[in-house]
RNA sequence: GCGGAUGUGGCGGAAUUGGCAGACGCACCAGACUUAGGAUCUGGCGCCGCGAGGUGUGGAGGUUCGAGUCCUCUCAUCCGCACCA
């Protein structure tokens, strides 16, 4: 008798059963090969939202198609509990971050649990959690061991009203995020991680990773910013100190006509003092400071400098050149000055011209002028050195080697690589984050916190400051200790770290989360790393993709694992968009998951997420989209449940060979749809066809079960595949209707189907006959009949035959089970 | 400015190797069933045209027997980076 889909009992009643057979619990299994399919974990907001339905629906596509083509598969899911919204939220609500969190968790567990993904919760991690932060320091303590972790003075934003240090998202055009005031630069000691010592094979290795799209390796690629160029030092007149600047074109080297020190550059001072330009300079000097680096370096501000009154010899003719300083050139970059060459770089040349600086050409291309005056802007283009002594014609490329070669036998200069990869800084003057495993001793210095003293414990019961400063500066019990080096009173670091830091090894705690000696297990790591495939959002392309490879290439190092990469394959998955914007609540456009699981169940919620557009697209919701993903489970509910008892009985047959035409057409379809889902899950990630055909094979199932001689085991076969190929995408529905069909186990334990070749071999096809490239008529014809045959048999049709009659027939061509082209005028 | 992506019916999208453009779904139209339909089923559905037919993948050229797909130029939208010497 038919029953009505319900949703909401049948969702439920497979989510309890899979929790309590246990079964997407995994082990380590030498005997199986593993599959690590890992979505990026949320942070706990307290609310999921469609993103994160649709990075899971994806996710579990994955792993539970791989789980039933015999891998042995971990998918754990966790949280990045730490951050700052929880701080926001303790301030304005008076809730002391930890209880905001775990309270946070504990609601989206559950929400993620209507879902229904393939997840292995007992390897569930918090990275708030002591057990997790105790690896974190332990990371940090390890850094610090092989020089990687250190102390400097940094530049960070610091909002003069709130009295604290701001995080750059937190600055909002160069405004402070809470109360609007302008934020300022502020030196302060920071720790830093020496990512910049990993910066060569962190670029190289991008070429291991051939399942990472172009689009992310790229950007990670400017991001490290290699470039290929020299150093040099030049002499000062009249001072003992000397200059050092780097450059990639030492081919210009002779059209150097002044040059320029970063106002932070320490040697301004030196070089100006007693210069009646001196006054002018720490002006100049002062007012930089001060302002932001948004204002400093936003690419619409003017160039603009003042003269030191020094001057610099270039060292390959003895040339006297000005030096200035000005906004445009980075303390942070290179060696902080510059040679500035005015006719073949352009911000040279934009400042040249403005403070009437002679330009000197000493590239010439084809076209491009010799004499400087007539330069409209610089030329950067090839050509050959004029103007360079004994350098002249040597082209750009030989040119650049000719003068390295000559500075390194005069001990000028060398050549060198430079990178704008800066090093990670990871402290936060926060309270919410992973205490840094320092303590400063008044005797010893910085002293680490020693491994067996871990995890140093977050206090959790705080109170906050109304201006945000981070509570851990006024909780005595937490900052006052004893060194452990000579016993003396000592001050802990109070500074917390980047949460970044704790992303950059939860993949590997999932390997063995419950591990308390070690972050994790070298056998477990070693076995499940690296992650297979990784799913997120393109967000973090750069930040949290290149810290995960950076942290396990030093993990690698450090002989704590095998792997030298994390992530072989990526998917970054495109944005849910409604009405073409992205869902947020300031626009008004946010549906949310709860409400239309809640209407129509998760197997329609991440049916029509995965439906709607390929993963790595955009997705524009649908209401009426969803409604027909709904309908869609509705026809297989009825048609299934309706032939239930019916198919109980038939037993599938080994031979498939004595079929009607009717029961050959259906058997061609289920397996032409097993072939065509199998390869679009899993080579081409197209979930979107997948599930059209799917459609389709209901759309077909839905024609023959009505045909005059139904042959049930043909139509058994059909639904069995039909149901076993929807468990990835809707495995509720799949599991209930699969136990009403008699089976006893979970479709989600079955093999996937493999498709025969001989239910596709068909003994007619139907071609396509073009007069000139545009159709005119279709034949069916034997499959696999030869050129000749078919040339025959389109001029003979008597349609073709009308329309080329009195037309000479130039060329014939011809693809075999496609189409014939005559060519007639 | 540099780098990347995208552009196909009323809408989301399909066309995987240069070979039937528009699969599948939504919306819409007509019909069936029905007390009723916002349920279900059947059929239709790019545009122009009564029709034969013509035309059509942002635009303009090109290569080819044949182009959504390849090449050149161009426009639009989105994303990333943005004085990196």
């Amino acid at each position: 008798m038919n029953s009505k889909y319900d949703f909401q009992a049948i969702e439920k009643k497979w989510q309890k059963y899979w929790e309590e057979q246990n079964i997407f619990h995994v082990t380590e299994d030498p005997n199986r090969p593993k599959y690590y399919a890992l979505e990026m974990f949320p942070y706990p907001s307290g609310n999921l939202h469609m993103g994160h339905v649709r990075n899971y629906a994806i996710g579990d596509v994955v792993a539970r198609f791989k789980a039933m083509n015999g891998f042995n598969v971990l998918h754990p899911m966790g949280w990045d509990a730490f951050g700052l919204p929880a701080e926001n939220a303790a301030i304005k609500n008076a809730i002391p971050p930890a209880r905001w969190t775990s309270s946070n968790i504990v609601n989206m567990r559950e929400q993620l649990k209507t879902l229904g993904i393939s997840y292995d919760w007992d390897r569930e991690l918090s990275t708030a959690s002591p057990e997790y932060y105790k690896f974190t320091q332990w990371m940090f303590l390890k850094l610090y061991q092989h020089n990687l972790a250190y102390k400097k003075k940094a530049a960070v934003n610091w909002c003069p009203s709130c009295q604290t240090v701001l995080a750059n998202e937190q600055v909002v055009e160069g405004s402070c995020e809470r109360c609007d005031a302008a934020v300022d630069k502020k030196q302060l000691e920071q720790w830093f991680f020496k990512i910049t010592d990993y910066a060569q094979r962190l670029l190289d290795d991008l070429e291991m990773l051939p399942g990472w799209p172009d689009k992310v390796k790229i950007m990670q690629r400017n991001w490290i910013g290699r470039s290929q160029g020299c150093q040099f030092s030049m002499d000062i007149e009249g001072c003992d100190e000397k200059i050092t600047v780097f450059t990639t074109r030492p081919d210009t080297v002779f059209g150097v006509t002044y040059m320029v020190l970063a106002p932070e550059h320490p040697l301004v001072s030196v070089v100006s003092a007693g210069k009646p330009q001196e006054q002018q300079v720490q002006e100049f000097v002062k007012r930089m400071q001060y302002l932001s680096d948004m204002a400093r370096t936003a690419s619409d501000v003017e160039k603009e400098g003042v003269f030191t009154g020094a001057y610099a010899i270039n060292p390959m003719n003895g040339e006297h050149i000005p030096i200035w300083i000005a906004n445009y050139v980075l303390m942070d970059y290179g060696t902080g000055a510059i040679m500035a060459v005015p006719a073949h770089d352009q911000r040279d040349f934009e400042f040249a011209r403005k403070y009437d600086i002679p330009v000197r050409v000493v590239i010439k291309g084809e076209e491009s002028p010799l004499n400087a005056d007539e330069l409209a802007e610089a030329y950067a283009g090839d050509g050959v050195m004029v103007n360079s002594g004994t350098f002249d014609n040597y082209s750009v490329e030989d040119g650049k080697n000719a003068v390295i070669e000559y500075m390194q036998e005069n001990n000028i200069g060398f050549g060198t690589v430079n990178f704008r990869l800066r090093d990670w800084l990871i402290s936060r003057q926060r309270y919410w984050g992973a205490p840094i495993p320092i303590i400063y001793c008044d005797k010893c210095g910085i002293v680490p916190v020693p491994e067996s003293d871990l995890p140093v414990i977050l206090p959790e019961d705080v109170e906050f400051k109304p201006s945000g400063e981070s509570p851990l500066n006024y909780v005595e019990s937490f900052y006052k200790t004893d060194c452990p080096v000579c016993g003396g009173a000592a001050k802990r670091e109070t500074d917390t770290m980047d949460t970044f830091v704790c992303s950059s090894w939860y993949f590997d705690r999932f390997c063995s989360p419950q591990e308390t000696s070690l972050p994790f297990t070298r056998g477990a790591v070693d076995y499940w790393m690296p992650v297979d495939q990784y799913i997120g959002g393109v967000e973090h392309a750069i930040l949290h993709l290149m810290y995960a490879r950076f942290f396990t290439k030093f993990l690698h190092d450090i002989n704590m694992l095998e792997a030298q990469e994390p992530f072989t394959n990526l998917l970054t998955q495109g944005m849910v968009l409604k009405d073409g914007a992205k869902m947020s609540k300031s626009k008004g456009n946010v549906v949310s998951p709860e409400d239309i699981i809640r209407t129509y169940g998760a197997d329609t919620a991440r049916l029509f997420i995965l439906f709607a557009s390929p993963p790595e697209r955009d997705l524009e919701w649908s209401d009426q989209g969803v409604e027909g993903a709904y309908r869609f489970l509705n026809r297989i509910w009825r048609l299934v449940d309706e032939y239930a008892d019916l198919i109980q009985e038939v037993s599938l047959p080994e031979d498939f060979s004595q079929l009607d035409e009717n029961a050959r057409k259906m058997r061609f379809k289920t397996h032409a749809t097993i072939k065509k889902v199998s390869e679009d899950i899993n080579a081409r990630f197209n979930f979107n066809t997948a599930i059209s055909a799917i459609m389709e094979l209901t759309n077909m199932l839905n024609w023959y079960k009505d045909v005059e001689e139904l042959d049930l085991a043909v139509f058994k076969e059909a639904i069995n595949s039909l149901l076993i190929m929807l468990n990835p995408f809707s495995p509720h529905i799949a599991e209930e209707l699969w136990q009403r069909c008699g089976n006893e186990n979970s479709v989600q334990i079955q093999n996937w189907p493999k498709y025969d070749p001989q239910a596709l071999i068909q003994d007619e096809i139907e071609i396509v006959v073009q007069i000139s490239g545009k159709v005119k008529e279709r034949i069916m014809v034997p499959v696999d009949s030869t050129e000749e045959e078919l040339r025959e048999i389109a001029q003979n049709n008597s349609r073709i035959k009308e329309l080329t009659n009195g037309k000479k027939i130039v060329k014939i061509i011809v693809v075999p089970n496609k189409l014939v082209n005559i060519v007639a005028n």
